[in-house]
DNA sequence: TATATTTTGTACCGACTGGTAAATAAATAA
DNA sequence: TTATTTATTTACCAGTCGGTACAAAATATA
């Protein structure tokens, strides 16, 4: 084999779906499947979604879901990544505002038309997804609540931005204010499961940015 | 039967249990087995709560459960009355402070007592007991909304009276105050059941209270 | 066309779910 | 003592849970 046909061979495992795979070609497209779970399990959590419904709301039969995706748990992972980087993916957004101030109040807003979105489930997967559970689903638990640290630390990260940046006084505790703000935005998301309508939790957000000031 | 002999009886059957009953006596106290069924739901939530982890920490079989709290869900909705007028009925002291400012404050503190109390699971059950469910747990999951419902109606009844007294002014729309403080009480549920100390709630009540003012 | 490879559908698995039938035990009433 | 009433224990029920064995179907390669 010469270096041009090795050259080639590269390419084409380089290119995704290019290189077209040997067996049977898989009946569904990976990506709207995972969609359709993420939509189950935002509803009614994980161990609230069972497998049968996944089934059914897929429209691809259970043995063709653990062959692509694992097993349950594996299968909420890879849904979970797909929100974080997706759905939710606005937050990286807000944080990208010139303040502080700004930055929460983008993330605020983003969250109201989010948790109230009519196309989407109410509230956010990441905290009513498995806050409480069975035994066997404490590492879906803990995998949820290490996303929302992740999310106030990156908070934190930012107001720590702010302080050097001169938009945050220096005797700001950083860490709390990004707790304070993750509470809220948490509660929020409480409050739209619970039914609670895009104007009222516009509300909400909109007293808690008069009262940013207060905070620092 | 006299009259006399009649009045006997009556006052028997009025005095809770100096009447003895006819059969076996129950094995066991109706309030502390409640009590020990509050813990798991409250840890586990309504659905990752199993009969036969209840069977296990109540101490008794599961035909006996059964025949004196009926099925799980009037199990559960027993649990919730006693948690309700028991656990936190602190709720009810809070609101008797003289001000709106001082009640909404206590009620934050009892909240961070509570909420990290380690002779207790964290958060509130009422928040996190059927955040998402199955199909099967519509109508708990239900039946915790509309308690957080009154919960929300209660502060803005005690709103209200606060503007009848003066102590709020007119202008101040009290049901949106209400949601508000409720929604950083259930955020603050979320955080107690995802790790945060007693210190770090403490610091996220009292930030909420720097800006009490900028409310009204 | 024959073969290797992968996915699909059917049909099933043991374990666990909430819930209960039936026999036994412990008390009161007659 | 005997009958009645209630609670307990053991053993079990149908249904659902997450998960899989197996054979047929669909593709690429040879």
């Amino acid at each position: 084999m010469n270096d041009v046909v090795k050259t080639e061979i590269a390419a084409k495992k380089a290119t995704k779906s290019a290189a077209k795979p040997r067996g049977r070609p898989l009946a569904f497209n990976q990506d709207e499947v995972l969609d359709k779970a993420l939509n189950v399990f935002w509803s009614h959590g994980y161990e609230g979604a069972s497998m049968s419904e996944l089934t059914q709301a897929l429209g691809i039969n259970k043995p063709s879901i653990y062959a692509a995706f694992g097993n349950k748990e594996t299968l909420f992972r890879k849904v979970l990544v797909r929100y974080a980087t997706g759905s939710v993916a606005f937050v990286g957004q807000a944080m990208k505002e010139p303040t502080a101030r700004q930055a929460v109040e983008k993330l605020l807003m983003q969250a109201v038309e989010f948790f109230s979105d009519k196309s989407t489930p109410d509230g956010c997967m990441i905290v009513q997804g498995a806050l409480t559970c069975g035994q066997s689903s404490l590492a879906i638990q803990q995998e949820l609540i290490a996303y929302r640290g992740h999310f106030e630390a990156y908070l934190t990260s930012r107001f720590d931005l702010a302080k050097e940046q001169g938009d945050l006084p220096q005797h700001v505790n950083t860490k709390q204010l990004a707790k304070y703000i993750a509470t809220i935005h948490q509660g929020m998301s409480v409050q739209a499961t619970s039914g609670a309508t895009r104007e009222e939790l516009l509300a909400v957000a909109e007293m808690t940015m008069k009262n940013w000031s207060a905070n620092n």
